[in-house]
DNA sequence: AGTCTTATTATACGTATGTATAATACTCAA
DNA sequence: TTGAGTATTATACATACGTATAATAAGACT
């Protein structure tokens, strides 16, 4: 009781030092903070979240450092969200939703013809501000929450489900169009595949290829779908009845080296 | 002064109690724990360490979960390595030599023949033990690591190299037999791309697409390349010389829907 | 059986985390 | 100008982390 008596008294000082500092600045007109809307300070939260999983990863990114990023109190954190796991998954929304408008930007300046939207996708992909390695950064970490958190698992179903939706759409649009009979679902897990490896790996480490060269092989597999060459093989084998093995080759001569 | 006492007193009770307890279990020929070699611990470590990674994520694995896992106390972990980060690191190069060792596991079962290996080498990457999610757990959290950490970023580069190096080994095993005049290098990215974005893929969400339909795929792009048909526009248009921009198509015809 | 080495455990310490609560002060309306 | 509402900060708290140190005991060798 007595030192917290003691506490409160020198409280009260403290109390009276701020007051006069306060005033003083009043009279300088620098308030200490400016208040923002809700919907504005929570963005800037989410970005804040975007750009330390981008650098410190997952487990670097905190509390306190999120709020430090933002150029705010760690306190008001979760004033806006219901705890970290409730940011991080916001974040994961987001950044959802920028890939896709930055996609839409780049498609609405192309022709509106099923390839040339293609054509354009690729193109995106493999420029800014999509080929970023900080957004490898962001989507790695997402990845690793995919497993564990059932949240996390459905954002990513639905992103990337939209994903390859409209990749599909376009490679049934050049499909009908050059009239080939395949199997276009097969065909955009193929698309989707390369272009999201070409991705990751040149964000892991840029020094192995260029994007040119990514734009370059992509092209080259729209090339190959447009001739009507991508699973001609299984076609001219008809219906392979054999599902559980995968096929194996005959050996045209033993002995190569 | 008095506390201390009291406490030294109390501990000496426990320290009986436990020297009690201890005589009976000789009594009962059971040890409390049983040694082992550096070598095999370090490694009981290291493998505990890959379950966490894959059940938990990098944030969830720390050195008592790993203990926990290993079933041995928190201490020993920093009595065998120099850290938590240490032991991180020398699980991704064990992981990375388990990975190495399936698939030459994979390829010596297969004819000693450029297109017969890296068949396999299709079969063996869409089957156990390399298409697991938790082997992509463990894989994801060094693709981050990587982004932030100098030592996991070499140690990424060379695991890389090497993987791609065989590829390539193959592929142009291949175009010398099939006497094809194309860009080994290109090629070998682009197939690396695809198997390991359809490896990724699979892992996140398994019930998207069957490892079968991605062994399809793969041997497909193989047909494609014996074929030739890799990169074979570009071929024909020359040494383009325009290396900026992308090659963007000429529209046949404008809106298609 | 006794002794030595060291693998292993036990315990403690400082720090950083997420969350909770109270105090503060900015902004708008009256 | 004053008052109310609440965005924002400040502070506190329990917990979990990595690491350091000392104590313990298993196993091998004489």
């Amino acid at each position: 009781m007595g030192p917290k008596l003691v506490r409160t008294w020198a409280q009260s000082v403290l109390v009276l030092v701020r007051d006069y500092l306060g005033t003083q600045r009043v009279t300088d007109k620098e308030p200490k903070f400016t208040r923002d809307l809700p919907e504005s300070r929570r963005r800037q939260l989410i970005e804040a979240t975007a750009r330390s999983l981008a650098r410190h990863g997952l487990d670097g990114t905190t509390v306190r450092v999120v709020a430090a990023e933002a150029g705010v109190s760690p306190g008001l954190v979760r004033h806006h969200f219901a705890g970290m796991h409730d940011l991080i998954a916001e974040t994961y929304r987001w950044t959802g939703k920028e890939v896709e408008k930055a996609l839409r930007a780049a498609l609405t300046a192309a022709p509106d013809h099923p390839e040339a939207q293609l054509r354009a996708f690729v193109d995106a992909s493999f420029s800014a501000p999509l080929l970023d390695p900080d957004l490898l950064g962001v989507w790695l970490t997402f990845w690793s929450l995919t497993r564990t958190d059932p949240e996390i698992h459905a954002i990513h179903g639905k992103v990337y489900a939209d994903y390859r939706k409209r990749l599909q759409r376009y490679l049934s649009g050049i499909a009908e169009h050059e009239k080939l009979d395949l199997d276009v679902r097969l065909a955009a897990l193929a698309f989707t595949a390369l272009l999201d490896g070409l991705w990751l790996e040149h964000c892991l480490d840029p020094s192995t290829f260029t994007a040119i060269e990514a734009c370059q092989i992509a092209h080259d597999w729209v090339d190959t779908f447009k001739a009507g060459r991508f699973m001609a093989r299984a076609k001219a084998d008809g219906a392979r009845a054999d599902g559980a093995k995968p096929q194996m080759i005959a050996v045209p001569e033993a002995k190569a080296g």
